[in-house]
DNA sequence: CTAAATTTGCCAAATAACGTCAAGACAAAA
DNA sequence: TTTTGTCTTGACGTTATTTGGCAAATTTAG
């Protein structure tokens, strides 16, 4: 599993010297849960996520796009073809949005 | 749910004239399990893909490429920053793959 | 209209993801 | 060495999601 998240969650509370325990504690779940989360064997609640971003002091728009990263990462990881899969959908997401645009 | 997937076997299939009811004997499943594939409903297995791309006489990788992709792009496609995240995950893509070039 | 093809709603079974507990590893402090 | 605190892991039961099929409805073609 993908840790792009996790690293960065990790990267922001050792630096802020916060133990898993409390972050833990504030999202009220358990310690386990918690590790998990930043070592990728769990995902995080998008709420969770927002949360954390105040917890660590930075850009929630900023987490939660890792976080969605992650996710994706996992998916097509495993993929020969990876990156033009991300190509395919890419081009998918631009189209949607020139359409909605018109609306 | 998207559709990029199915939108590209429906049109092989009847380019080719061949009824849902066709397809889903081979993949031995229900014709209406095959429709919802068609129609986003349902998620073909990676088994089933390779083996519609013989039916529909095209391209394997192409098409477990759009299959890859309409699961990325369900996953994304409600984030107001899809792009972004596109990017995120290409840039992790890449660097795994220096990576392993190097071993 | 009739028949074939496609689609939909619903269900039960299978699968995947979940959170917690208990046990253990590890390092720092006593 | 024993203790203390933090982190990690595996197993387990629970919950959520996904699956395939059936039956019924709808649409399409002749």
């Amino acid at each position: 599993m993908s840790t792009i998240f996790g690293n960065r969650l990790r990267t922001f509370r050792e630096k802020l010297q916060i133990p898993q325990r409390k972050l833990a504690s504030v999202l009220e779940i358990d310690t386990a849960t918690y590790c998990k989360i930043e070592k990728g064997d769990r995902r995080a609640k998008r709420e969770q996520v927002v949360t954390l971003a105040e917890l660590l002091q930075t850009d929630a728009k900023e987490l939660l796009r890792l976080w969605s990263a992650d996710k994706v990462y996992d998916l097509i990881a495993d993929e020969d073809e990876a990156a033009q899969i991300l190509n395919v959908v890419a081009e998918n997401i631009t189209h949607y949005k020139r359409q909605k645009s018109k609306i």
